[in-house]
DNA sequence: ACTAGTAATAGGAATTATTACTGTTTATTT
DNA sequence: AAATAAACAGTAATAATTCCTATTACTAGT
């Protein structure tokens, strides 16, 4: 992947916040100082970034959102006021951890495994 | 909630499959014996349905998936086909488990809590 | 420095999923 | 059966995302 200045801005903006920002929201930032940009160009640079194992996306119901923070964590979704929180944390019990460290009261987990089912073995 | 024909018609699509059905699919199902439904009806229903409780909404990727599967379970999602297979375990292991019981090489696991957080203790 | 080839760009059109609106029909209640 | 509130079909609108095209910038090789 070859160098390019656009990238590299919304490289930054990603990283400036812990706020899972969506492609909206950085392409807004990112305006500010390249008024120019379009919104194309956002998308296909987070893909990008995506791919390249730079930044993580995930979705929070409909929309993308992005994220630096590639660890293994996991988030804390409020069906009142929306907001997203990462929290890190071992499998054990839990949703009685959520409530005990975040003062959350879950009323639903919802763990989605990502990877490769068995049909494909070998490469791709 | 009011009795509706086409409700009922729509319900009985989500609960005839395991397959996670999204809303243009259980449309198109529903149109060989409603031909004239449209697809806001469907929508508004499926909505209505969630909202009830009868039915589960769940994002896979930006598109909604319906299921009558109400009981806590969880998602096996292939980066390859895209299918998405519902499983059933017990918070160990988790990723070792996906492993040995079902042969899915996990390479991402994403777990969101969804409920209240702490700014809404009392009501809303 | 010059140029051909490649990769990235802006801007806008197109696509897809979903929601909102409007006049008409239907289920329920009296 | 008439009144009324909810649900309907059809269509328009919106939102998020991807695709397309002509243009620009970078990189090697001369």
């Amino acid at each position: 992947m070859r160098f390019s200045h656009q990238r590299e801005i919304i490289r930054e903006k990603v990283f400036s916040t812990n706020s899972h920002p969506t492609a909206d929201w950085i392409y807004n930032e990112v305006r500010k100082s390249l008024p120019n940009i379009s919104l194309g160009t956002v998308y296909r640079n987070l893909k990008q970034l995506t791919e390249e194992g730079i930044i993580r996306i995930m979705f929070d119901g409909a929309v993308a959102k992005y994220d630096w923070n590639r660890d293994a964590h996991h988030h804390l979704k409020c069906t009142i006021c929306g907001s997203l929180t990462d929290i890190q944390l071992a499998n054990d019990d839990l949703k009685k951890i959520a409530k005990e460290k975040f003062d959350f009261k879950v009323t639903q987990v919802e763990i989605t495994f990502i990877g490769k089912c068995n049909k494909h073995k070998s490469g791709v």
